[in-house]
DNA sequence: GGACAAGTATTTTTT
DNA sequence: ATACTTGTCC
């Protein structure tokens, strides 16, 4: 078949493995998202599989997509054999883990208790809202007991399929987490809501209760497809094994060095388990990289080979050589930032690498203020990959709870929040009179307005209302604009719901004031307004529902905020994962910051960190940049700082520059010429303070940790002095005089002494 | 109900 | 430094 001819060897075996289960171990660059997506149209094509017995399964809507648009006949190997026809590829099962769970979820509802087919996803505001109303009806203090670190630890819990019932408490905090979580689940119930780790979760738990339910899928899904193997966590593990249970073929694509989500449950360990689970698995290892020079993936190599329980893959690739790694150590974090965009300028100029095939990645959100600024000051484009995401706006959230509570007027979280969204004067305490009373009724809050109109028109109720005329004046305003809502949300089409849901809500007045902020929230909305036009010939009845699941499971920006002005792209290492860029600068490279300070004593952790490290390494074809700095501020607070140990696992020899060997002036010269003037003006200061003590070149010096040693360098600021001491045998650390633990030895304590 | 001061925490974030 | 939350006052 034509269009299997063009893959490696490899690559084809993969594809055309086999019944039974399989492992592929595939290494950056190495084309797994292609393996993937013939061995799919392989199946269906040659293997005579019918579509709809195969499911693939993603992490990322972006990764569905991709794969639905690689088969899909429009995006044809060259040479014209379409993979599939439209009909074929519209009854493949692909999609995230939670997109699946919840499709199977809402077909099965009636066998989920307290559930029914109309439930909504809470996202991580809404969980977290929930959390908080969790710990006020338990008398929690919110402070004592952040609701961030108790939904971390339900979260877990849930991954783990431990439910409310069977979680073990054994410290007191953790009886406070079991108690919080028990009534988050009540409460979730309460509102017909899941969240995203629900949808797993309750799915395991469906297949594990129901064997006619779990076997009608496993005998429907005879081929089931895995892409990122090395992120799973146990309940998707769990539910890939369940549902190859009767067929066995599970196809599962893994590279155990780029599992970087472990803090979110994935265990990269579930290879492993892969492995003992189906020991008469195929094992296929894609090694050959068509992405990076040799140099890139040899110094990746070097990086990644330091961990342990790892499937010792040996890359290779035929492209060349090519240029050597830069390491640049740069003054500071905007010296840093200055020398990562003139020579994004430079590559431009003289390599021809476009500033759009630039990426700069960091470790953490905080470090692209800094770089934005300079590219801002250069007034040079650049691309913020997910800043302030799309969804969690204000006014988006806003409107989006408008339309989930029209759906599912029981959701609680929501009323909550647009009660009084515009200002319509419901306040905090009118709320909480409202759930309150909301409470005795025994109905939600939503009910409890009904009831209110219910008494407006004259019935007598067991417990009247107990509001002021104010108040229930604004509260049965409010509840008319939602029933009329709700009457008219089976009758429109979608976008005339949202359209109308904005101006009786009072939202369209709220952003008419005339203010360019007015102006871009909405501008946001009419964005949002656009996702509702691809329900607009949909069923009014049905447009609803489908479209408040896809934006609950498409939670990031995917398409939404791309902007394609251009410019280089910068990024999270988080965020780089799968993507490729001709030149790739990785920014504080440097302790504390990469491997970030709080991995710094936890085996596991700083595995993980080296892998970060590894996934930006191996995002860069031709360029790449390692920059760390001589100091850098942190919360406000100055320090020197500390080469990254992962630049030492680098060979020399596939390093251009070493420049923290030599000491600092000349370091700051050897990187670029206007670099000594930053420095001289940084260091030229008279000390404001009087420093405790000097210490000059030359000075043997003790230190409590390293022992004996001598002073190579000095500078001073304002109220430090900063210097390079040579101990024998254990290289030159740089201290800082107010800080390390110095003491001159065989001088006079000289005060002042210049260099 | 909104404005302002004070206090606090600050990794990553596929869904 | 700073962004975000909470508390207090008008």
């Amino acid at each position: 078949m034509i269009f299997l001819e063009e893959l490696n060897p490899k690559q084809r075996e993969a594809v055309e493995a086999g019944d039974g289960p399989v492992l592929v171990l595939a290494g950056p660059g190495s084309g797994k998202t292609r393996v993937l997506t013939y061995r799919v149209a392989y199946l269906v094509r040659l293997s005579g599989v019918a579509p709809w017995r195969i499911m693939a399964v993603t992490f990322t809507n972006k990764a569905a997509r991709e794969m639905k648009e690689r088969l899909a006949p429009t995006h044809l190997p060259p040479h014209g054999s379409s993979p599939l026809s439209p009909h074929q590829l519209q009854q493949l099962t692909i999609g995230t883990f939670h997109a699946v769970c919840a499709r199977i979820l809402r077909r099965e509802s009636e066998v989920i208790s307290g559930w029914d087919s109309n439930f909504v996803i809470y996202d991580s505001g809404d969980q977290l809202a929930l959390i908080r109303q969790a710990l006020r009806e338990l008398n929690l203090d919110d402070k004592k007991h952040r609701p961030t670190s108790i939904h971390g630890r339900i979260s877990t819990a849930k991954n783990e399929l431990i439910g409310p019932e069977r979680f073990q408490a054994i410290t007191y905090q953790e009886e406070i987490v079991h108690r919080v979580y028990k009534r988050y689940q009540e409460l979730l119930r309460d509102n017909n809501a899941l969240d995203f780790d629900d949808l797993l979760m309750k799915t395991v738990n469906l297949f594990r209760q129901r064997d006619d339910v779990v076997t009608a899928y496993q005998e429907r899904y005879q081929h089931i497809l895995v892409d990122e193997f090395q992120d799973t966590n146990m309940v998707q593990y769990e539910l890939v094994k369940l549902l190859a249970g009767k067929h066995q073929h599970l196809f599962a694509v893994a590279d155990e060095d780029q599992s970087i989500y472990s803090w979110r449950g994935a265990d990269y360990r579930n290879v492993l388990r892969f492995r003992e689970d189906f020991p008469s698995h195929g094992l296929i290892l894609l090694e050959e990289n068509y992405r990076s020079t040799g140099t890139i993936l040899e110094a990746a190599r070097h990086i990644i080979r330091h961990n342990v329980h790892r499937v010792d893959k040996q890359l290779f690739t035929h492209r060349g050589d090519g240029v050597k790694v830069q390491v640049i150590e740069a003054y500071d974090e905007q010296e840093e930032a200055q020398y990562v965009a003139g020579q994004i300028v430079r590559l431009q100029a003289e390599s021809r690498v476009p500033t759009s095939h630039c990426a700069v990645m960091y470790r953490t959100n905080a470090q692209s203020r800094l770089l934005e600024e300079e590219f801002i000051r250069r007034g040079m484009p650049y691309r913020l990959v997910r800043g302030t995401r799309f969804y969690e706006r204000k006014e988006v959230r806003d409107i989006l709870a408008y339309l989930r509570l029209i759906h599912n007027p029981d959701d609680g979280v929501s009323m909550a929040r647009i009660i009084n969204a515009p200002p319509r004067g419901i306040g905090a305490k009118t709320l909480s009179a409202l759930e309150n009373w909301a409470f005795k009724l025994d109905t939600s809050t939503f009910g409890a307005l009904k009831k209110l109109q219910e008494e407006e028109a004259g019935t007598h109720l067991a417990w009247p209302s107990p509001f002021s005329a104010r108040a229930g004046k604004a509260l049965l305003s409010f509840a008319s604009v939602l029933t009329t809502l709700i009457a008219d949300r089976d009758q429109i089409t979608l976008p005339e719901l949202f359209d109308t849901t904005l101006s009786r809500s009072g939202y369209r007045d709220l952003l008419q004031d005339g203010s360019n902020e007015a102006e871009d929230r909405w501008d946001n909305l009419q964005e949002l307004r656009r996702v509702t036009q691809q329900f607009a010939s949909t069923d009014p009845s049905d447009a609803l529902p489908l479209f408040l699941e896809q934006v609950a499971l498409v939670s990031d920006a995917d398409g939404l905020t791309e902007d394609n002005e251009g410019g280089p792209a910068l990024l999270t290492l988080h965020a780089a994962k799968g993507l490729e860029f001709q030149a790739v600068f990785m920014v504080g490279m440097d302790e504390g910051m990469l491997p970030h300070k709080r991995s710094l004593d936890d085996i596991e952790a700083m595995q993980e960190e080296r892998r970060l490290c590894y996934v930006g390494v191996t995002r860069a074809m031709d360029h790449l940049y390692l920059v760390h700095t001589f100091r850098r501020t942190t919360f406000g607070q100055s320090a020197l700082s500390t080469p990254s140990r992962f630049l030492h696992d680098i060979p020399d020899e596939l390093v251009d520059i070493r420049p923290h060997v030599s000491p600092p002036r000349q370091r700051a010269r050897a990187v670029s010429a206007d670099r000594s003037v930053v420095w001289a003006d940084k260091a030229s200061p008279t000390p404001t303070h009087p420093v405790r003590s000097h210490f000059a070149i030359g000075d043997t010096v003790a230190h409590t940790k390293f022992g004996e040693g001598v002073i190579i360098a000095s500078h001073l600021t304002s109220d430090d002095q900063e210097v390079e001491v040579a101990f024998p045998g254990q290289g030159i650390k740089r201290l800082s005089v107010n800080m390390a633990p110095l003491e001159k030895l065989d001088q006079e304590t000289a005060v002042g002494g210049k260099q």
